[in-house]
DNA sequence: CATAATATACCAACTGTATGGTATGTAACG
DNA sequence: CGTTACATACCATACAGTTGGTATATTATG
């Protein structure tokens, strides 16, 4: 399964290398226009160890879809704000944490499963599902402290846990698409810097933490 | 300029069939996985009149982004929550009018060049430009409105007009992504209850109207 | 006002190339 | 010694774009 190449050993398996490309190269020229050569030629891989490890395009498609959601789940699985005791802090925290990761180059911040979700949602439906599981499952993960949150202070509004959890994620990617928009992360960090407001007056905090170092808006 | 087909002279001319055709056809499969040959057969037009009317395919892209900014303009522009006297009430219509148009199928209430954006950005840089200056341009309309209504309220908070602004169609592209991932508007309009909600709590309302028909969360 | 000159709108057939995918071979590992 | 992991060469097709043409509209001119 995870057998180095000839030449250089020590950078992994073809397979591997051709999932790093795709989530790189994918979420730059998009999934249409990024051809299997391209793939090939940035993971330095031959096109029959392409069709070896993937049987279709869209088999790629699928793969880097579980790649993506294996690889940042357990990146935010690592990330330090579940240390932190009180959930809504936790929640809070979980924004600042994607705000912070906003930055550099747009295929180095951009999620490849939203970007993949608005191309082949309608011609490819396997991919599409794989990405919408990737979407959805890392919103579930931010479910319990939401929730625990809302029980914790008592909150008794026309809002449900889940559907903001969704919202979350809604607000990073709609930023993502005005960050592509420009070439500015800031555009994506802005739209992030009003959900974390809007998250505090949901639960009676003030709407703008009272000391703290400014944030430009 | 606008010359009838001899065919059927009713259906209007080849330019603006082919720009209908890619608003919807790009809308469904993506800008890349639209073929020339695809806008043509949707809009019964041949090969010769594509390129006699746009020199290259991202020459349409970018009159389709175009095409895009004037229909939608006029639309806005005529929409009815213009004519209330409140401007914080005309944002909150704005907001329930973008809500009540998001439904049926994905390419009937998705945008076309937010969809464009993401598959572009990096490639394309005329498209993008041109859809940059559509979501930023119809953002820019709102501005007046949330400045008065900022004014008007004395607000003094720690967000620009401008950003509101940007944020809102930030919400929506992103609820657009959501609802692609599962076919099903809903999620587009849920993260649009959630912006009504925040923009009345930016502005010391109720978050959720008193007495009204009540929506679904 | 008739008609010549020109520009516009469109069509059908074609071309070179990029693309997804295949067939077949070979070297390493277990 | 069979299975896995690649590599090389090849194929059919789909693709963006071209060529050369015709029909219709617009303008210029006598």
């Amino acid at each position: 399964m995870t057998r180095p190449t000839k030449t250089s050993p020590e950078r992994g398996d073809a397979r591997t290398r051709l999932l790093e490309a795709a989530r790189d190269v994918i979420r730059q020229k998009g999934f249409a226009a990024t051809s299997v050569d391209d793939l090939c030629q940035s993971a330095e891989v031959t096109k029959g160890a392409f069709f070896h490890h993937f049987k279709t395009k869209d088999a790629l498609g699928v793969a880097a879809a579980n790649y993506w959601a294996e690889t940042t789940s357990a990146m935010f699985a690592e990330a330090p704000y579940h240390e932190l005791d009180d959930p809504l802090d936790r929640v809070l925290a979980y924004l600042d944490f994607r705000r912070s990761i906003i930055g550099g180059e747009t295929f180095e911040y951009t999620c490849l499963v939203g970007t993949m979700t608005q191309e082949v949602h309608d011609s490819a439906p396997t991919i599409r599902d794989a990405c919408a599981k990737s979407i959805f499952g890392h919103a579930a993960t931010l479910e319990a402290d939401i929730k625990a949150a809302r029980e914790q202070r008592g909150i008794d509004a026309d809002w449900t846990v889940e559907s903001l959890a969704r919202h979350t994620q809604a607000v990073l990617q709609g930023g993502f698409i005005l960050a592509k928009a420009t070439g500015n992360p800031d555009l994506a960090r802005e739209s992030v810097d009003h959900l974390i407001r809007y998250v505090r007056t949901l639960f009676h905090l003030d709407p703008d933490p009272p000391v703290t170092t400014e944030r430009e808006n």
